[in-house]
DNA sequence: TAGCCTTTCGGAGGTTTACTCCGCTATGTG
DNA sequence: CACATAGCGGAGTAAACCTCCGAAAGGCTA
């Protein structure tokens, strides 16, 4: 069942792209909730060809953070090199909240498809809880990091605290801290 | 400036009695983002009598929560003499999840409430704040909890974990003892 | 280059929810 | 009982979502 499907008509990826800059705009500016009339509008296209392209407010956000996502997998292969994988999962995890923090909105995003196989961000949420696992074991066989831990508990940790984050103090960092520090084994 | 304000007529009252028992409902069966026309029409009252009761959907959700509010400080006041001071807050943070638990959507609103005193719900956030700052001055000072943590650390996290218990798996309280356990001193 | 088939475009229009405004009604007081 | 007014209700405006289909543009073939 290979779906061979020729390449995009001139016009259809001129709009393409116009879209995804538009609502990087918006989203940057009004959080992942801007207005899809309004991202049609400033990508000086009709509402009817966002949503050919982009059927869900989820597939947009999906094709606006792609990138970032591939680039979070990439930054987790590169930490597993790393001689304490205890620091390289705390370093991880702020990249992930980094990415998490982007757009006001974001988080809620995220965390909505986490456990929702229709949506079009669950994908993402599979390659950053894989990425996550990864570390995560190595931490735990180290013995740095409790081991009932899961890579699914470290994506939604995150991700309550970027969205916790957003409401008043841009403490997420703190927080994550806090959090972060109570997930090491005791020694006592 | 003593604001003399005479009883509500009887209509007025009985409005906003059906009003509170519908919008209680409505946000059990759809969460605290139900839709504000139906809880009218649900109470048979006009749509304008909702909003001149409740002007905001925030004024709505205080109203439904305020006996929670105040049983939960009032646990908080019957903790403070527990023997545990460590036990007694831990208690109480699943009590206060159980609240932020109660409708769907409420965490959200909560939270956005905690940093903005023009909100109807900021003065329950600021009651459930003090309630947690005295518990948490008597764990600190029995050394059994970390020092650097305030009471609104303590809301955003309890408010924060609530939300991500609603989406997937329902391990609010998992994600709760897996946090809270990490709040606890070291003793090392 | 011209003609034709297909992909893609665009926005009018239906729907849902929020929220306001003001003529009418019910209440309770003298 | 009558009058002053607090309170009622819902029509109307606005904003956002999303669908549908006639019109336009693209690109292939001769």
């Amino acid at each position: 069942m290979t779906t061979t499907q020729r390449p995009m008509r001139a016009d259809a990826r001129r709009n393409y792209e116009r879209l995804l800059t538009a609502a990087r705009d918006a989203f940057a500016g009004n959080g992942t909730e801007a207005s899809l009339e309004d991202i049609a509008r400033s990508a000086e296209v009709g509402i009817g060809t966002l949503y050919r392209h982009f059927p869900t407010r989820r597939a947009l956000i999906e094709a606006v953070l792609h990138d970032g996502v591939v680039t979070l997998d990439a930054q987790a292969r590169e930490l597993l090199e790393s001689p304490s994988p205890e620091e390289a999962l705390l370093e991880w995890l702020r990249h992930l909240m980094a990415h998490a923090t982007t757009y006001r909105g974001l988080a809620a995003a995220l965390m909505s498809s986490i456990d929702d196989p229709g949506s079009e961000l669950y994908g993402s949420c599979e390659t950053l809880q894989n990425s996550g696992d990864r570390l995560l074991a190595h931490a735990q066989s180290a013995g740095a990091i409790r081991p009932d831990l899961t890579g699914a508990d470290l994506i939604k940790l995150v991700n309550a605290i970027a969205w916790a984050g957003e409401h008043g103090g841009n403490e997420a960092d703190r927080l994550l801290d806090l959090v972060a520090d109570g997930l090491r084994t005791r020694d006592r």
